[in-house]
DNA sequence: TTTTCAATTTTGATGCAACAAAAAATTACG
DNA sequence: CGTAATTTTTTGTTGCATCAAAATTGAAAA
């Protein structure tokens, strides 16, 4: 749990101030898919759950609200998104634009560490889904994602492309109750490795592409039953 | 000037709050390149400045600072951001997938009234740039662009469009004190809008394309020199 | 039973004062 | 004269009380 507003991005001074702290473990909450869509977050029950008063949740919640990790469904009620299918489609597009970006990049930048790492990730992701512990299989699947896109030395587009994670983030929680996941991009993450391995750029960036697109299909069918 | 958070994305709730007016004449004001970079900005003289307490003032300025529309330069200390050369290189690598993506989307949704509203505003833009009034020229070329994308229909693409545009806006600043502005992307504009004209959104994202690269080059000589 | 309207409670926004920490200014020392 | 230490000032953060607006509940009427 960083105390920093943004792991990715350095933000030189601004110290640990108190409702950074829930800002962090909310906002973690929000990307694991913790948070039910829908549900209602107030400023006052915040302020409880961590023990501080109205200004600094006040604080975190706008920072949430901000970024639309959080939505507004009154004025005066603030809830965990749950995307729509077009909103879901838009953000799958930017991410393809985005993300096949980073992956290009960061694979042109590549190591024997980052592959080792990778693997690690990826081990991580297999036994996770072999448990059955799903949230765990999201959280190595993004650190997956990170570490590629992490070398392509671009703080900006990483804290966007998380910028968007953070939106989607909620919509797993429909994932894991009920639906099992499938064996989701494990083959596609197995292609991008080999991409790096043998220095193709470019066909990381297909694999991680492809594995994008893997991921919409997952998330349009949870949605659209979701909605019916 | 909106009293709305985002222009561009809906937030139906959110009633104008007293700080929302702060932060909205603050970001436009960032966004025309009104202030000098490395400008510090304090909660205080906000609060003067607008008449109102610290609390709302506050918002305002960490609203920015999230959007890193203002950076910190101390822990106590945001300045409005003073782009590196890297950073200007980064968001155009990814001006140019978002903003190539809102075109040709945009462009495949085309409508003669959009041509009108595109040629006025390019009009706005030379009658701008003749009078030498380059905060007017930038402000018009502003919405030439958003016009176009506009037409997407994706929100959170134009929103995260916007958040780009947010951060190089204060680098504008050094370019029209001494520098004229050459007529940056007149040529693209028309190229832009002949090929909305036939119906070619490959075209129109190309034109735009070129039209950021041309403007990359104009700030990178600015910073360049105002580096040294 | 459903709908409308009023009463009640909840909730976000704001101003303000107190506090701690960081900046800036000033002084002392080399 | 320049540098380091110290004092003074500035500044962000936080808690809390108050207010207005919105959400919720409940009652009354159709």
């Amino acid at each position: 749990m960083s105390q920093n507003r943004n792991p990715q991005e350095d933000t030189p001074g601004k110290s640990a101030a108190l409702g950074d702290q829930a800002y962090a473990v909310l906002k973690e909450k929000l990307l694991r898919g913790s948070f039910r869509p829908g549900e209602k977050l107030t400023v006052r029950k915040i302020a409880q759950e961590f023990g501080l008063s109205s200004t600094p949740a006040r604080d975190a919640l706008n920072r949430l609200a901000i970024q639309h990790a959080l939505v507004y469904a009154g004025p005066k009620t603030v809830v965990v998104p749950n995307l729509t299918l077009s909103q879901l489609r838009e953000v799958t597009e930017m991410r393809l634009a985005l993300e096949g970006l980073a992956a290009e990049k960061g694979a042109s930048k590549t190591s024997p560490e980052m592959l080792a790492q990778l693997q690690e990730a990826q081990n991580r992701i297999n036994s996770a889904l072999d448990r059955q512990a799903y949230g765990d299989a999201l959280w190595a699947n993004k650190e997956f994602h990170f570490l590629l896109y992490g070398r392509s030395n671009m703080p900006i587009l990483i804290s966007t492309i998380e910028q968007l994670w953070l939106r989607i983030g909620a919509t797993f929680h429909h994932l894991y109750p009920d639906f099992a996941i499938s064996r989701l991009g494990v083959s596609n993450h197995r292609a991008a490795m080999e991409g790096l391995q043998n220095g193709e750029p470019a066909e990381v960036r297909a694999a991680i592409e492809t594995d994008i697109r893997d991921g919409y299909r997952q998330l349009r069918r949870v949605i659209s039953e979701q909605q019916s």
